[in-house]
DNA sequence: CTAGGGTTAG
């Protein structure tokens, strides 16, 4: 912009040293002495200083005059103040066709193509004719308007002023047919122009790209003889629209020379094919070659840090991006809260919304979603109420919000309010069905549905699986039109969580492509499934595929080691996740203190665990249990103590570690106590498992009666277990009246089970008749 | 005067 803002300012200042009282001598003066003072900020590129000279001029007084207005209309519209660029021309007496394209131009390259249509009109109803330049600079007004017709005139009007198809004309004529979806008539007037120059091939390659014809783009490419970096930009970002990053980034790697645009072209690209790893590898790369990254580059890069959850890299742009002064702009904005949100750190994203200047309908729905899906479904619609604009993301992200929170009711409401639906409502909503377990319903809006795409068909298959119909989402896997890996995924992760372990394996050989994710959900299944050798078989084939293992992978693969009670295979596991950067993961943690506890090294388990920054109820919960499996009574109740200090709420599975080791230890008064507690004060309803525990508890012990006594009281039918429990505390302290009530009532509930313990207590019950 | 890169929802 400078350079071209030097040769037009340039040319204007030289007429005005030739003659610089064109019009009347004195009435002008000031206002030409002030623009000549401008255009020499201008040739310094201090534009800001130039625009505060031009701002002293006071037009009542100082009527500009040709010249002098020209180039006041050219250096306002430049910055963007096209209001100001208006007035001066408005008070002009006279003006001519490059007053008004000046301004035109600068309508165009602020977006407001409304204007700068009508000032084309107004200036023709002034008498003036339209020229190359005026053309060229009104077609990406019609470009934007995508009006083929409109755009069809235009070009007409332009045959019949004989204003001659040079590059720029030409090069503007093949834009407009490109935005107004008439790639056959651009290349047409691609074709019949005498000379091209990079723009006329670019335009031209970008139309290709744009129509996802991006082998034709790249034959034009190909034939080009001086691609500049426009060009080159325009070709890598061709690739990855079209899905081929790989390619994008070869050429990319071919550039001769690369600026900013390049760089953020390349970012975007790997961003939008959800590379998300690589577009900080080239960002990484971008800061060794010096490049200086702008706010498009940050906007690109913060969704890859968002979706990769890489708060740290998401925090360094934010510094940066503080440290250039633009944090608080739109685009920014919007993608640092949303990179917030997607690191967990709602409030920190609040932040961000609160300092924000300038807010537009993708900023609220950013911090609308930010809200909602961490569950704060009460301040997501305060500000969906008190949004100036909503669109269909803003309702959208409603109704997924109320879905992910079992609130199909209020989902369906926001539904059916909505003014209009898009296949991403219609799937949303298809979810929340599903997660509500209403897999009919679901189906029945999948039917109705007017559009399908791969994710509602993905999203269904997902709700059939789920529910354990896995006929159902098969049925529907077969009849999709097109699937893509999530597609595959899904079935494999459904077969595989519905037990079918052989025919999930057969599906994940099946895949045209697989990602991390495809190895982690049939490595889930097989561990899931009782497979564990399998499972680490299919963990070393991966590596040795080179995919790249998640989080989700360790703690899928990480219980495999525990069910084969392999400390080998475990600490081989650790050490992985050390290479890999995953020990700060609460669920890769966890896994680990599980899988120490349960390969009997309580030792490791226990390093594990006060190793961990953040622990969840599921971690305490491992810790607790891993003590009582081990029959360390006391470590666990000391445990259980120092978890409720940490003022963590424990849960159901926490009290039956407890009460199993109080088991253990003979502590029944302790475990009494504890039972109670739970009742009490954490208002858990007990379970099968807590009855048995303390039928247990009290039945080691020899209180006898007051085990059975604790069955009767049982809310819920008492379980097989809990009766054999019972008996063989009868067994060991050998009392014959209660374990011959308990034998009749347990070989009445389950035979089966019945037999073997009624063997062993046989020599106590000796009038008993086994079979 | 004409051409390339940016944020949100399933």
């Amino acid at each position: 912009m400078a350079k071209s803002m030097e040769k037009l300012v340039g040319v204007h200042s030289l007429l005005l040293t030739k003659n610089p009282y064109t019009r009347t001598p004195n009435s002008n003066r000031k206002s030409v002495d002030l623009s000549r003072d401008a255009i020499a900020l201008c040739k310094q590129s201090r534009l800001k200083e130039a625009i505060s000279v031009l701002d002293k001029m006071d037009l009542d007084d100082d009527i500009p005059n040709l010249f002098t207005g020209n180039t006041l209309v050219s250096i306002y519209a430049k910055c963007g103040r096209l209001k100001d660029a208006r007035r001066v021309l408005q008070a002009m007496p006279k003006r001519n066709v490059v007053s008004w394209t000046a301004l035109i131009a600068a309508s165009c390259k602020y977006g407001r193509y409304e204007e700068a249509l009508n000032l084309f009109y107004q200036m023709q109803r002034e008498g003036i004719e339209p020229n190359g330049f005026t053309f060229s600079s009104v077609l990406p007004a019609f470009a934007n308007l995508g009006d083929l017709k409109q755009g069809k005139e235009i070009h007409e009007d332009i045959i019949r002023r004989s204003v001659g198809t040079n590059c720029f004309v030409g090069s503007a004529l093949v834009n407009m047919y490109v935005k107004c979806g008439s790639i056959e008539d651009a290349r047409q007037v691609f074709d019949k122009m005498c000379e091209r120059n990079a723009v006329s091939w670019t335009v031209m390659i970008a139309g290709y790209a744009q129509t996802g014809q991006v082998h034709e783009a790249s034959k034009l490419f190909e034939r080009m003889k001086e691609p500049d970096v426009v060009s080159w930009t325009t070709m890598v970002a061709a690739y990855a629209q079209n899905g081929q990053v790989d390619k994008a980034l070869d050429l990319f790697k071919k550039m001769p020379e690369r600026d900013v645009v390049a760089w953020t072209a390349m970012i975007s690209g790997c961003v939008r094919n959800k590379h998300f790893d690589r577009a900080l590898d080239i960002f990484r790369e971008m800061q060794l070659a010096d490049a200086e990254p702008n706010s498009e580059t940050f906007s690109s890069l913060l969704p890859a840090c968002a979706n990769l959850g890489a708060l740290e890299c998401g925090k360094e742009v934010h510094q940066n991006l503080i440290r250039s002064g633009s944090q608080s702009s739109i685009f920014v904005g919007s993608a640092l809260i949303d990179m917030y949100v997607k690191c967990g750190k709602t409030e920190d994203a609040c932040k961000v919304f609160d300092k924000m200047a300038e807010r537009n309908v993708v900023t609220w729905n950013s911090m609308i979603v930010g809200y909602a899906q961490n569950g704060y479904l009460d301040e997501a619609l305060k500000l969906f109420e008190s949004m100036p604009e909503r669109n269909v993301v803003s309702w959208n992200a409603m109704i997924s919000g109320y879905a992910q929170n079992g609130q199909v009711d209020e989902a369906t409401k926001f539904f059916q309010e909505m003014p209009d639906r898009d296949v991403v409502s219609w799937t949303a909503m298809i979810a929340a069905y599903v997660q509500n377990g209403q897999v009919d319903d679901a189906m029945k809006l999948f039917d109705k549905m007017p559009l399908r795409n791969v994710v509602s068909w993905n999203t269904m298959i997902a709700g059939y699986a789920q529910n354990g119909n896995v006929e159902g989402g098969m049925t529907l896997f077969q009849r999709m039109p097109e699937r893509d890996v999530v597609s595959w995924n899904t079935m494999v992760a459904g077969l595989a969580q519905n037990g079918h372990v052989d025919q999930a394996l057969k599906l994940f050989q099946e895949m045209p492509e697989k990602n991390v994710v495809s190895w982690t959900s049939m490595i889930a299944g097989y561990t899931q499934n009782g497979h564990s050798n399998e499972a680490l078989k299919l963990f070393r084939e991966m590596q040795l595929a080179d995919v790249k293992p998640n989080p989700d992978t360790f703690a899928s693969v990480i219980p495999a080691c525990a069910n084969l009670a392999s400390l080998n295979h475990g600490k081989e596991i650790h050490d992985s996740i050390h290479r890999n950067g995953f020990l700060s993961d609460v669920f890769v943690e966890s896994a680990l203190v599980d899988m120490y506890a349960k390969c009997g090294s309580i030792d490791h388990a226990c390093k594990v665990f006060r190793k961990m920054l953040i622990r969840d109820v599921v971690s305490w919960n491992t810790m607790i249990t891993g003590y009582a499996m081990h029959g360390l009574g006391m470590e666990t109740i000391h445990l259980f103590e120092e978890m409720l200090l940490s003022s963590l709420n424990p849960n159901g599975i926490t009290f039956v570690g407890v009460l199993s080791a109080c088991c253990h230890a003979g502590l029944v008064q302790a475990g009494l106590q504890y039972f109670d507690c739970m009742r009490q004060i954490y208002h858990i309803t007990p379970t099968t498992e807590h009855f048995c525990c303390m039928v247990d508890l009290l039945g080691r012990a020899g209180y006898l009666n007051e085990a059975e006594n604790f069955v009767k009281e049982m809310p819920m039918e008492p379980s097989a277990t809990v009766w054999v429990s019972l008996l063989g505390a009868c067994r060991n302290h050998t009392n014959v009246e209660i374990a011959e009530r308990v034998a009749n009532l347990l070989f009445h509930i389950d035979p089966k089970s019945a037999t073997p313990i009624c063997a062993t207590v046989k020599h106590l019950c000796c009038r008993w008749q086994v079979g």
